[in-house]
DNA sequence: TATGAATGAGAGTTCATTCAT
DNA sequence: TATGAATGAACTCTCATTCAT
């Protein structure tokens, strides 16, 4: 088996300007896998797009693989932070209602870089996917099954393991190729409509 | 935008001996997809594990992803042959059975070649996934959106359209990470359970 | 020193038929040659605008560079048959008339097929110019030097080797140039009076 | 028609080390000129000549052609800097001294580097000659054609444009083929006794 | 620390030539 | 004899990575 490329920063950066230099270096990761794709983001390219030389970015980072891990962290952690948020508030709502306030958001976190999401969930060799973006989904997993057990007197009796992984899989999917392949469509309107299904969809699975 | 490397064959071969290097050179591929990923399959390989020169390749397919383009389309017929069984099997029983088939049937689509559909529908670089993986999902979900129009008074009145995406999409996403993510996991008692839950959840939905 | 390939047809061709695939073969590579140039006329490319397979090639040739040979020979015959028609009628005549219909006899030849012309005096990757595109000059230089040689009373004393040469390059390159280069500005006015100063060039050389 | 490949070089090279590589890999590439001819100067080969890797070669000059374009101009500047400077030495001078002068520069000239000179006239593909080769003869033409226009009084009227054609091309023609195809016979004697020929057949002419 | 010139393995691709049919 | 599938050396070019300055 190939040795996998390292995916650690190689420094803490603790110094302000190193701290711009790798921002800037994963911004422009960012930009250049939304704009060009996966293997066109060379790490020349990176480093002129942040505006440092390709030698301050092996400074920073052991190699691409390090920089597309640290975009997908950023990213994963974005889209967490708002799941995450929406549990809590949603904690201690009955069903339908939090059902519905769930799926609002993993829309709204799906349209915080959808693009990038789509390169990043779609475009990652190997390495990619099972071990950085699917953590998101892990995580977002563990939450919801807390949830359901936090609850579990408001729906009939399931294996809660079960139980979540069809209502996160479902949801996920359904929100991921509403905003990237139908996005010209949705409107409100339709952005209501498709909350409501979704909900109509969970809900009566629960119960 | 750069313009997509070319996808169709060069010829048609029709000779025997022709026909056996075009099957050999498209094998090769999908074994080393499987194997290695895309960005690890070069022509040069390709080549080298069909036992052709990479010149052969050359006279049959304008380039790599000529190949894999071939490849998806083999590997979409096949899925799509089941699909397309299913859904003729399907078209008189009611509801409940009809959907249960489905899903056992799109449950054994998918384990064809797992691996090879996993590396097809998450590492295809542009041309990929966009054009040629999603024909597949397109043609399921016109049959699908046919039976239901067959079906209709089955079920609440609901916008066709709506509920063939929200069906599809949640269906082909459970089946694909249960026997992706999860096939470890998915025994024959596993497997039932997954059908049966499956199956409560598209039908309370149309309900 | 690296091996020249054979320019030599592999067979003399005496059947009617071979003779008939070995025009074709050389006329494909000439229309090649004027229309994309000496690389892009690869053997294949040949073969198919000949209308035969690249065996059948390969049977009459024994490379590319045989091909090329044939065709220099060939536009070499026909520029020679010019010249040496034009040598033959201009025998007896004193020497400015013999000279003005010597020079408009070397713009009608570089007039056959100018664009073929330029090709092979340009294009021609190492053996070419040298072996068989000068020729075509060495007989022109001798039939010339032995018109001085019969008229020599006619003119000053001069090292008759020397004057050939000076005459023959400057014909030769007057016209090809005028050919070639300008052909667009060569109306028949302006040829009569391209005519009359390359005249006046050589004849009072002479004198 | 076929798109010609980019001759502009990459960078411009301001570093000392930079500005040493690209010398070295213009003199490389006029060393395989000469030795080997245009088509066997593959990249790789060049950049091994100059010791340099390929990379290095791409990333100032954009492919081959834009080597051997570099080639051509700064022979060009060398051969151009010796025309210019025999036209400014001979302007005031009478026409017969002022043309046996030009005359011995263009000898002069064509003996920098022949066989360089000889592989850069007569094995350019497309872009070569009527690109870059041909505008060493048409600074030399204006040149001349302005020694003309300022002699005019000193020679019978004729067409400016039309004499300095006939002038350039046919010394351009005798000093070529004189040091390219004669240099073996070229001693100190025999160069006199051409430069009197050539002297003699532009003067003769124009008077 | 930052720079960017240099590296070189390796990818994609072509094409003269051969040879089984 | 004719065919055209197959070959593979050779070529162009890219890009992750290193290291002298």
């Amino acid at each position: 088996m190939a040795r996998k490329p390292p995916t650690k920063p190689r420094k803490h950066a603790t110094q302000q300007r190193s701290r711009a230099t790798v921002d800037a270096l994963i911004e422009a990761t960012a930009r250049i896998l939304v704009t060009d794709g996966f293997d066109k983001a060379s790490t020349n390219r990176i480093a002129g797009k942040a505006g440092v030389s390709v030698g301050s970015l092996y400074q920073y980072f052991p190699g691409k693989e390090a920089l597309v891990a640290a975009v997908v962290e950023r990213h994963g952690n974005e889209l967490t932070q708002v799941v995450r948020r929406a549990l809590t508030d949603v904690a201690a709502l009955p069903m339908e209602q939090a059902v519905r306030k769930l799926i609002a958001a993993a829309i709204e976190a799906h349209r915080i870089d959808p693009t990038l999401h789509r390169v990043l969930s779609e475009q990652m060799p190997r390495t990619g996917k099972s071990e950085s973006m699917e953590m998101l989904s892990s995580e977002t997993y563990a939450l919801f099954r807390a949830y359901l057990d936090a609850h579990r007197d408001e729906f009939r009796q399931v294996d809660l393991e079960l139980a979540a992984f069809v209502c996160v899989t479902s949801i996920e999917a359904l929100t991921h190729s509403a905003v990237l392949h139908h996005s010209e469509q949705l409107t409100d309107e339709a952005f209501e409509v498709l909350v409501d299904e979704a909900t109509r969809l969970i809900v009566r699975y629960l119960q």
